[in-house]
DNA sequence: GTTGGGAGAATTTTT
DNA sequence: TTCTCCCAAC
């Protein structure tokens, strides 16, 4: 048996070696969480429970990955067989054994979140909803997320919100009926479909829950404080039989309200679980003393539930710095001055990051670097996967794999011009509404209802539909793609895109990326849409080992730290940003938000105000250093201005 | 019905 | 300043 007391602190210990039961674990940032969770795995299997019967849900699929890799290490190879990944992966992997008992298909479809505004706006046109004074087809989509997401009908949740609206409830209940009989017309789940069904699988469908509830005799969450309510209910729900459920959190790091995440979650696990356990750890290991101080004196003004104060075990060392700037350029000029400076301290590029509020705000900053030529990796806003280019390729798969995927349909054929919307909806509408290619008569039935320019473009691609399937590129989707570009996309692309050469190199990753995923291409397409970027950016990282500057949103950067943390824009405005503060609540979420970007840092804390936003249309607007900053102890600080 | 050009609006966080 | 959507000309 390892002597875990050991190897982890008094706190950690006790969180990893717990008896059986419901416990609490009150992890602050940088205090050995996921360390914590790792030994916990190991313990457990080491005591003997296999590893297929542990569920391990987390925020991301990179903490997932790093935790297996982390628990592999210390426990063995076996462990590679526990369940584990975010809530959504989880759902498909419940989702692609059961929908089909909920009327979808197994093999239904993942819409991310441009597919579903896109398949939203297709049922407003239809219900006839196209009124300039209408609410945006964006604004009606978070509207029925975040009544999914709080699990209330859109109804309730249009009485509930105070916001107002150019639309009447009634007509935004009737596009959101129309949406979901659409998705499931189509074969297609969105993201909040996932974590909907996979719930309403175990609610709704007796043995579906009771073999999950016997499969899985530990249930371990992280990151508990950023679960919504469908997800702490499907997680009471996983570990009802065995009750052994470990939640692990810190509700001063709960960002994403706005998703729908609710931390009484968290503040009311003892309710739920009323024999549970509750272990802090408050130990931190990871920030200087004075960090943690402007940490906690940040906490300290928030009225939290649980009040935690983390404790330093490191030396002091240079104390956190305030820049105060006159502008952007500004900012990006000491920035780069700095990071220089540490480089000759003898940090690497990588011990560095570059945190912000917004993508935006890193704009010139990242023109600078680029100048300076300072590598950098930004999590940017836009998934690789998200790109137009790339979902015209998926588009062309997807028609391969699902007869019934109307949207990729759409795609596929609007590429060929001199067909537009209306041209695609008639012929779908002949074909039945499907469009199965495995099918000859089906395919040459499409083929004799195009007009003859259409149909000179359509015929390489109607013959490796057939190729597709006689041939199992299915199996084999590198070379599916590559000649889906010889036969026609190549072309349109550079018909259609000012920049196809790049565009280009993304596709051939992406035929690459194919290969890598076991089930062929349809298990591949399952995946797609739950790899996010910020993964695949990580990936990319840890292939190469040239040091690399990192760019990344306070969001993007919550579970990770770096020896040098900057943090920029934070002026008023921006950091809180005001857009959120109109809404009543987020500014308690601003303030969660900062601390998360503080106790990124180990070693050095630069925060930067600069103090005159250039507008896009050229005129120029002042603020102030942001209201986060005037609550520091001076002590803890050194303030400087100007460009040193 | 399709396509391209021009006017207009607009600048959060993401599975 | 850049992207998006709408309208008017093919």
């Amino acid at each position: 048996m390892t002597d875990y007391s050991t190897l982890l602190n008094p706190e950690q210990c006790a969180a990893a070696t717990a008896e059986d039961g419901p416990l609490l674990v009150l992890a602050a940032a940088g205090t050995g969480k996921t360390r914590t969770l790792v030994y916990r795995v190991a313990h457990l299997i080491e005591k003997g429970v296999p590893a297929e019967s542990l569920l391990l849900l987390t925020f991301t699929n990179r903490a997932a990955k790093e935790m297996l890799e982390r628990a592999k290490a210390v426990a063995g190879p076996s462990v590679g067989h526990l369940w584990s990944g975010t809530f959504h992966h989880v759902c498909n992997r419940f989702l692609r054994r059961f929908a089909d008992r909920l009327g979808y298909g197994n093999n239904f479809a993942i819409l991310d979140q441009d597919d579903a505004v896109s398949v939203l706006n297709t049922c407003m046109k239809e219900l006839g909803y196209v009124r300039k004074d209408f609410p945006k087809k964006e604004v009606i989509a978070s509207l029925i997320s975040s009544a999914s997401n709080r699990m209330l009908s859109v109804q309730e949740y249009l009485d509930t919100s105070s916001k107002a609206l150019e639309a009447s409830p009634s007509d935004i209940v009737r596009i959101a009926q129309r949406y979901q009989e659409r998705k499931l017309i189509e074969n297609m789940m969105d993201f909040d479909d996932m974590l909907v069904n996979g719930l309403r699988l175990l609610k709704e469908h007796e043995e579906v829950r009771n073999s999950y509830q016997q499969k899985f005799r530990h249930v371990l969450v992280d990151e508990y404080q950023d679960t919504n309510l469908l997800q702490a209910q499907m997680v009471d729900l996983l570990a009802a039989h065995h009750r052994n459920i470990m939640a692990v959190g810190d509700d001063m790091q709960c960002i994403y309200t706005w998703r729908g995440a609710d931390f009484n979650n968290i503040r009311e696990f003892s309710k739920r679980w009323p024999d549970s356990r509750i272990i802090k750890i408050e130990q931190n290991y990871r920030s200087t003393p004075d960090i943690l101080r402007i940490a906690n004196a940040c906490a300290a003004k928030a009225p939290e539930a649980f009040k935690k104060t983390l404790r330093s075990t490191r030396e002091p060392r240079n104390k956190p710095r305030v820049l105060i700037l006159r502008d952007g350029d500004e900012q990006s000029r000491a920035i780069i001055t700095l990071v220089q400076r540490y480089l000759d301290d003898g940090y690497s590029l990588s011990d560095m990051a570059i945190l912000y509020r917004a993508h935006f705000h890193s704009i010139e900053l990242q023109m600078a670097l680029a100048r300076t030529r300072l590598p950098y990796v930004i999590t940017s806003g836009l998934g690789v996967f998200e790109q137009a280019h790339v979902k015209d390729v998926l588009a062309f798969l997807r028609v391969c794999e699902n007869p019934r995927d109307y949207l990729a349909f759409t795609r596929l054929m609007g590429m060929l011009s001199g067909v537009g919307e209306k041209t695609v909806e008639a012929l779908w509408a002949k074909l039945g509404g499907s469009f199965e290619t495995r099918s000859p008569e089906m395919r040459a039935k499409l083929v004799g209802l195009l007009k003859p320019t259409a149909r000179g473009q359509w015929q390489g691609v109607d013959r490796l539909f057939a190729d597709y399937h006689s041939e199992g590129l299915n199996l084999r989707g590198t070379e599916a793609i590559e000649r889906f570009c010889e036969t026609f996309y190549t072309t349109y692309l550079h018909r259609a895109y000012e920049n196809p050469e790049k565009r280009e190199e993304d596709i051939h990753e992406l035929a690459l990326q194919v290969t890598k995923s076991q089930g062929g291409v349809a298990a591949f397409l399952q995946e797609v849409a739950l790899l996010t970027n910020i993964d695949r950016e990580y990936e990319k990282l840890a292939a190469n080992n040239e040091p690399t500057l990192h760019l990344s949103t306070v969001h993007q950067a919550k579970g990770l730290e770096w020896k040098v943390v900057f943090v920029i824009w934070v002026s008023e405005g921006m950091f809180p940003s005001s857009r959120s503060l109109e809404e009543s609540g987020n500014d308690e979420e601003e303030r969660r938000l900062f601390y998360v970007a503080v106790t990124r840092a180990k070693d050095e804390l630069i925060l930067c105000a600069p103090g005159m936003r250039k507008m896009r249309d050229g005129g120029m607007f002042f603020c102030k250093p942001s209201p986060f900053i005037k609550e520091i102890p001076r002590e803890n600080i050194r303030e400087s201005y100007g460009n040193r």
